[in-house]
DNA sequence: AGCGTTAACTCAACTTTCTTGAGTGTTCAA
DNA sequence: TTGAACACTCAAGAAAGTTGAGTTAACGCT
């Protein structure tokens, strides 16, 4: 979901050279530094033309010079790099009790993280803490606004009225309206929003064990459990922006049909735990319940493997990603251990024999992965190519 | 799966001219005739560069005048059509017994179809007859090969060595080196491979029911059953190509979790009936046994519908598609029944009140679909701006 | 019926951006 | 030592889009 006008869709010179611009810089990224000749030969563009849109780029301040490397026969390539500080990125992780936001650079390094509880979920509380936040930050870091390229918004999904509506941990007031515009009104600022599972799947694309993967799939532990598409390097929305809402689908625990989130979540956990008698609230508990090898933990994770075996047969059949990632808010110790013990299903068109990729990895998790996820939503745009596909 | 080099991202003069020739195409496509004004604002683009790009495409060939029409005030506008002579695609169904082929003009019309029995399923009997049976479509026309825009090719997939190789009707011998090069190189044209069910979904936006669809799912009846995804406009390809292979994953009938294409498919009918000692050989076959109202037809029916209500939870909440289409070599009357019978998940993303698509719809099937859609491919190409988004 | 307004379209001048080809400097290898 | 390979720059040229003024036709108000 994006707060923007209708595309224009049609080429003209100066929106080529947009194009060319995020072209260029994306090239630079995917490299780290770059010289104006390589740049050529990844973009079909001409070398001139390369060096006249480093030379804009230098001078808009999102370039820097990076020394020079001979390589072989030749003039000495001079090289480039993304000026980390040519840009920002302002993330918003908005949750029913709390507001989490990152301020990072260009090249995706947080530079402030941040956790404000809400007074109330009220749509205008949040409203209100979001912008005073952004205020707050900018100040803090002493940060004209005119270097912030946009903010990205994590709001849980589903959005609109659905046949999901009413469940889990949702906000009230948001089916009205777009909440990209609402935001973008707010903040005076180009607003991307999308679900946790989405924002964390770029997040790993941006900074983490996704990078350089066009094609994959995230299964991100919240409150329930998300699923993040991304194909050919974009995100997988859906007509109404709820595609990935994996957790109510049925799968198979013992030959019993229960939704997948009812066994893969961390309101499942704590569930299952609670009927114990056990009460975990964070992640340490549970991480010192793991190092005791508690055996209800443990029957716990073996029945989370076996519906995510269910789960990732269907997200690589329909899917067919390079790689499944496994993230979000549970610790490392538990996820490995989940994925040591999930039965790689043979009957799936993932199971061949030329992989280059492990079929389920585990993310860079970590509680502020989604935030850091809302912002890398607006990196990715800055190095997206404009001339948009067909619509 | 296309058979393109590596593509030229990189946006210059020539590149813009191309990407906003096929921008106009579909544009006037989209409406059916259009005049140069309403298209400059569809486009972004200005008056006069539509006109020069107009002046151009009549010259091609692929436009056509189309007489005046006074809208309201104002000089009336001229308007024009695609030009259906402008060019043609050939549509290319092997399967492992026979070659279906297909001529179809710019605007989708079919001009010839055919069926040709295969000698053997050899790799080399194929690629014989498909350029023989592009050969004699030619000299049979009057067409000539330079009005052929590019050949599209349904096979059956999953494509490459997967988990799923060794199953249903495969074809030997294409599991090394990529199909599409192949016949690229046989019949030297464009060539784009798919699936039968992704053919099948373009044949439908194209010309059938998804017209104007952007995001929408195809479940394709075919031997097994398919599931031909479309987002944005585009066919989801998954990293290797083999995104919708839905046949195998479980779903649940009567509390028992079984493959869905071993309730939903051809094979599946015919193996069911079979077992009551019914032998069904063709679609009329089965379409007596419906209007007799064969109790083991319909016992077959409830258990598809409640398969397919499984397999649309999934495919719903996944996708979050504008509707979610049936079709294939299924009669139409057992398809509608299907759909009257399958009960709507009440638990997923589209069951919005907001809705103006039925959930589930059915496509004007036919024999010839998947074929047809095969030469869809190469139309939807033809009018797909060139200049691609970030890979 | 007359006349101003609206709208589509064309013409010609201008602008932006890309490409091309010649030229320069550096490095490596024979 | 010399020539080939390669990165890069300079200057000229080409392609395509935009802009703004001008033309034509239809509508609608008086």
């Amino acid at each position: 979901m994006v707060s923007t006008l209708k595309p224009q869709l049609g080429a003209n010179p100066e929106r080529a050279r947009s194009h060319n611009k995020q072209l260029v810089l994306r090239a630079i990224r995917h490299v780290g530094t770059a010289g104006r000749a390589e740049i050529a030969r990844a973009s079909g563009l001409s070398t001139q033309a390369v060096s006249n849109i480093i030379s804009d780029l230098l001078g808009e301040g999102l370039l820097i010079e990076q020394g020079v490397r001979s390589a072989g026969r030749g003039l000495p390539v001079q090289q480039y790099a993304i000026k980390p500080d040519g840009g920002y990125a302002f993330g918003v992780e908005v949750r029913p009790t709390a507001v989490f936001t990152a301020l990072v650079d260009l090249v995706g390094t947080p530079v402030l993280t941040r956790r404000t509880p809400l007074r109330s979920a009220e749509k205008s509380t949040i409203l209100e803490t979001v912008f005073a936040q952004l205020d707050s930050v900018l100040t803090e870091t002493q940060i004209g606004k005119g270097a912030l390229m946009g903010a990205g918004i994590v709001m849980p999904g589903p959005f609109g009225d659905t046949g999901l509506t009413g469940t889990d941990s949702e906000l009230p007031g948001w089916n009205t309206g777009d909440p990209a515009e609402i935001f973008a009104n707010t903040l005076d600022l180009p607003v991307f929003v999308e679900n946790d599972a989405n924002a964390a799947a770029m997040a790993e694309r941006m900074n983490g064990i996704a990078r350089g993967l066009d094609d994959f799939a995230y299964l991100y532990f919240g409150q329930g459990l998300g699923l993040g598409l991304v194909q050919k390097g974009q995100i997988l929305q859906g007509a109404f922006g709820n595609a990935g809402e994996i957790g109510h689908i049925q799968v198979l625990v013992d030959g019993q049909a229960v939704a997948l989130e009812s066994a893969t979540s961390r309101l499942s956990v704590q569930a299952f735990l609670a009927r114990e008698g056990l009460e975990v609230t964070n992640m340490e508990d549970l991480i010192s319940l793991y190092s005791s090898a508690n055996r209800h933990l443990l029957l716990w994770l073996d029945n989370a493997a076996q519906a995510l075996s269910s789960a990732l047969s269907i997200i690589e059949n329909l899917f067919d990603p390079q790689t499944v990632i496994l993230g979000g808010a549970m610790p490392d110790e538990l996820l490995d251990h989940i994925i040591a013990r999930t039965a790689l299903p043979e009957r799936s068109v993932s199971n061949r024999p030329d992989r280059v990729h492990p079929r389920l990895m585990r993310g860079t998790s970590g509680r502020m992965t989604a935030t850091l996820g809302a912002a890398a939503l607006v990196l990715h745009q800055a190095f997206t190519p404009t001339i948009a596909e067909a619509r």
